[in-house]
DNA sequence: AATATACTTGACAGATCGATCCAGTAAATT
DNA sequence: AATTTACTGGATCGATCTGTCAAGTATATT
C-alpha cells in the first residue's frame, strides 16, 4: 500500500513491492493473481483501514460539525508534514487510472460515496441539533466537502505553504459556522 | 500534451509519442533531449495554451465575480463530457510526479500560483467595484478557490454525476454572493 | 549544381517490465 | 513419522521500455 501511495502504480514495480511486503515473488502471484490484483486488493484495503479510520470520528461524534472541522485541520496538518507519502491513494488513483481501468474507477467510487455520504449524514445530524443553519442543502455541501478534500489531497503532494491549506479549512469552516 | 493528459507521464511511450506527434523518434530525441525532457516542455505548453487560455478572461472581465462563476460552470460543463482527455494535466502530474520530481514540482506550483494570483487580483477587482463583500479575505478565498478547481480536476476523471459537480459550483458561487 | 542542414528509417543496444517455471525447504496436519 | 501444504530462491521467458547508432533521403542554402 505505501509503494502504490508514494509512488503511484506505474512506477510501483514488483521487485520494489517484493521488498517492501518482505515475502516472495511466487507467494506475491499465488495470492494476487498479478500485480493489477494486489492493487484492486491494496485499494480496498485503504478504503478500509485509512479512510474508514479518518472518517469514524465523523461518523460517531456528537457534535458533526465540529468534528467535519477536525477532519479538516487534520488533513491540513498532515500536507505540511515532510513524510515521503502523503496525499490520498485514491486521489492518485483517480487521477492515474480511473478512466481507463473500470476496476479502478468502480472501487474508487465506492471510496467517494462513501466520503460523501458521511458528510451528507453527520450534516443532517447537524441540522437537526441546531448546529447548522436549516437551510443549508446537505446534499450539495456534501459534494462540496469531498471536493475540497480532494483538493486539498492534491495541494498535499506538493508540501504547500502553512497559509494555503489554513485558508482553505477556514474558509469551510466559515461556510459551517453560518449557522 | 493530449497523450500525457490522457494517461499520465508513465503510461505513456515513446512509440506512442511518436505516432501522436507524426515525428520520428531521433526528431524527437534530437530536439528534446529524453521522454521527461519532453514533458517538461509540455507542461510549460499546458500552461500557456491551457491554463492561461482559461483564465483569460477573468483577467480581462470587468465583472470579475461574475468571470470566476463563469470559470467554475465551464471546468463542471467539461466534467460532465466524455471525452477521453479530462481533468487537468497540472493536477495529474501533482498527484504522480511532483514529490520525487523537483522540476516537475516546480513547474507545476508555477501554475498553481499563477492560477491563485488571477483569483486574488479578480477579487481585490471586485471588492473596489462592490461586487462582493469588503471584508471577504482575498488570499483566503484564492486559496479556496484554487484548492476547489483541484477537486473538480480530480473529480473530472471519474464521470461524476451531473447532481455532484453542480452542487460544488452552487456552493462557490453562494460563497462569493455574500457580498 | 554543390554543399550543408534537416528529417526519416529501421535496427539494436541495455535495461527492466510483469509473469512463470521448477527444484528445494520449512511448516503444519494427520 | 508420513504426507500434505505453504513458502523460498533463482533462473528465465517474452515483451516492452528509453535511448542510440548508422545509413539514407529529402530540403534548403549558397
Amino acid at each position: 500500500m505505501r509503494e502504490f501511495w508514494r509512488k503511484g502504480y506505474s512506477a510501483t514495480s514488483m521487485p520494489k513491492l517484493e521488498a517492501a511486503m518482505g515475502i516472495n515473488r511466487q507467494s506475491l502471484y499465488d495470492t494476487f493473481k498479478s500485480k493489477r490484483g494486489l492493487f484492486l486488493q491494496v485499494l480496498k484495503y485503504y478504503h478500509e483501514n485509512i479512510i474508514k479510520v479518518n472518517f469514524a470520528p465523523i461518523e460517531e461524534s456528537i457534535s458533526p460539525k465540529q468534528a467535519i472541522c477536525k477532519y479538516f485541520r487534520a488533513r491540513a496538518k498532515e500536507a505540511l508534514t515532510h513524510s515521503d507519502i502523503k496525499g490520498c491513494l485514491v486521489t492518485n488513483s483517480i487521477a492515474e487510472l480511473a478512466q481507463h481501468d473500470d476496476q479502478v474507477g468502480l472501487q474508487t467510487n465506492i471510496t467517494l460515496q462513501y466520503m460523501r455520504s458521511v458528510f451528507k449524514d453527520a450534516l443532517e445530524r447537524a441540522k437537526r441539533s441546531n448546529e447548522i443553519s436549516k437551510n443549508l442543502d446537505v446534499d450539495e455541501t456534501a459534494d462540496f466537502l469531498v471536493n475540497n478534500a480532494q483538493g486539498l489531497f492534491v495541494m498535499s503532494r506538493m508540501n504547500p505553504a502553512k497559509s494555503s491549506v489554513d485558508g482553505v479549512v477556514t474558509q469551510i469552516e466559515n461556510l459551517l459556522m453560518k449557522s
